[in-house]
DNA sequence: GTATGCTTCTAGACAGTGTCAAGATCTAAT
DNA sequence: ATTAGATCTTGACACTGTCTAGAAGCATAC
C-alpha cells in the first residue's frame, strides 16, 4: 500500500502533480497487482481490477504496459528480483554446502508458499512473456544463487548452467515441491506441516549431493 | 444442429435418437474439451468454445457438468487415468527397481510434455475441484504407482504414502522438471533433448535411492 | 503570455466469457 | 394419450481485455 488518508488510495509516490496526471502509475499499478493477488489469488487479476485499485480508469495500464501481459511481466520481473533477495540472505548465514543447498531449498520453497499467487504467476508462461529481456535476466538471477550452490559441492567456485543435472534436479525438486503444496495435491501436509516434510525431502536429497563430489 | 450428415462431427457415439437431445453429451463434451486443449493449449478452453465443438449450444454442458469447474474436474480425472496406465506400461517393462524407477520418471515427463495443456489442467488447482472424490481417487492411482516404485527399492511390498520422503521427493522431481519445462523456463533444452537432460537428472537422484535402500 | 506539441489518462464501444432464468422439445412412464 | 421429467436452446446479465477517439495537463518555443 502507500500513504495515509489519501482516498485514491495509490498516489504516495513523491510526485502527484494533479489529479488527472497521477504521476507515478507504473509503480503504483505494479504494488496494486501484489494487492490484487495477494487479497484474491492468481485468479483474481484483471487489469480492469487493478486500475480500480490504483485509482485509474481501465485503459490507463495500456499506455505504460501495453496490455495485461505486459503488467504481468513487470510484475513479475519484481518478483524474481524479491525471490533471489530471499535466496541470497538463506544462502548467507550458511557457509558449510550442503547445509547452505538445504537452507536454500528452504528458502525458496518458504517464498512460494509465503506469496502463493505470484509464485505461481510468475512461471504462468501463457499470461506472462518470458521472453522480455528484463525478466529473463531476473529469472536466471534467482535460478544463479542454486547454481551456485550446486557447484559449490564439488568445489567449483564457477557457478554452473541450468544443463548441469544436479542444478536441474534441485531445482526441480523446489519448484515441483512448491508447486504440489500451491496446487494442493499434497493436502494431506497443511498446514505448517510442509516445513518438516521439505527438510526430509531435502535430506533425502542429500546423498545425491554427496554422490557429486 | 447436429444430427446426420453432420459437420459437427462429435456425434457418434452409437445412440443419436434425436436432433435435439444429443444422446451422449456427456462423453462428446469430454471429448470436444480434449480437442480444444490439443488444439490451442490450456488457455483456449472455454466452456462456449467446447459448446461449440461439440454442436450444442453454450448453456448445455451446465445441465450435466454444473459449471465450467465441474467439467475440467471431469476431464481432469479421465487424465489421471490415462495417465495411470502409461505409468502402469513403463513399469511392466522394468524390473529392477532402479530401472523401474526411472522407466516411470521417463513415462511421467513424457506423458506431460506430450499432453502439456491437459498435464497443465490436472494440476490448476483454481480450474478444477481437487476435491472432488473421483479425481482425488484417479490422481492417488497415478500417485501410487510411483508410491509403490519407491517402496520396491528398500524390498516392501506395501506402498508408501505421500508422506515418505523418497515419495516426495521423486514426485516433486518429475513434476517440477515437467513444470519447468512446459513452462518455458528451459527453453535452452528445446526439442526432443529433453529427454536425455531427464535422464540424467535421473541418473544423479539414484544415487538418493541407493541410500534409501 | 499565449500557442503548439506530447504525454497521460478518460470514456465509450466491441466481441468474448461464465452463469442464470425461462422456455421449448423430446423421452418415458403411467 | 396424457403427464412428468430430463435435456437442450434462447436470451439476458455482469464481467473481461483491447481498441478508438478525445479530453486534460505539462513543457517548450515563440
Amino acid at each position: 500500500m502507500n500513504t495515509a488518508a489519501d482516498p485514491a488510495a495509490e498516489g504516495s509516490a513523491a510526485s502527484r502533480p494533479s489529479s488527472y496526471h497521477h504521476g507515478a502509475l507504473p509503480q503504483a499499478l505494479l504494488s496494486a497487482v501484489g494487492e490484487v493477488l495477494a487479497e484474491g489469488g492468481a485468479d483474481a487479476f484483471s487489469l480492469r481490477a487493478v486500475a480500480r485499485r490504483a485509482g485509474v480508469s481501465h485503459a490507463a495500464p495500456a499506455h505504460h504496459f501495453g496490455d495485461a501481459r505486459g503488467l504481468l511481466t513487470a510484475y513479475a520481473a519484481q518478483s524474481f528480483a524479491a525471490l533471489t533477495q530471499a535466496l541470497q540472505a538463506a544462502a548467507a548465514v550458511q557457509t558449510e554446502p550442503v547445509a547452505r543447498l538445504k537452507a536454500l531449498g528452504a528458502a525458496y520453497v518458504g517464498f512460494a508458499l509465503a506469496h502463493p499467487a505470484r509464485y505461481q504467476l510468475m512461471f504462468r508462461s501463457a499470461r506472462i512473456d518470458a521472453q522480455e529481456p528484463a525478466l529473463r535476466e531476473a529469472s536466471q538471477a534467482a535460478f544463479a544463487q542454486l547454481a551456485q550452490a550446486v557447484a559449490a559441492l564439488s568445489g567449483r567456485a564457477q557457478a554452473l548452467d541450468a544443463r548441469d543435472p544436479q542444478v536441474l534436479l534441485a531445482w526441480s525438486a523446489v519448484h515441483g515441491f512448491a508447486m504440489l503444496v500451491l496446487e494442493r495435491q499434497l493436502d494431506s501436509l497443511r498446514g505448517e506441516a510442509w516445513a518438516t516434510q521439505l527438510g526430509a525431502m531435502l535430506d533425502a536429497l542429500a546423498p545425491a549431493w554427496a554422490a557429486a563430489r
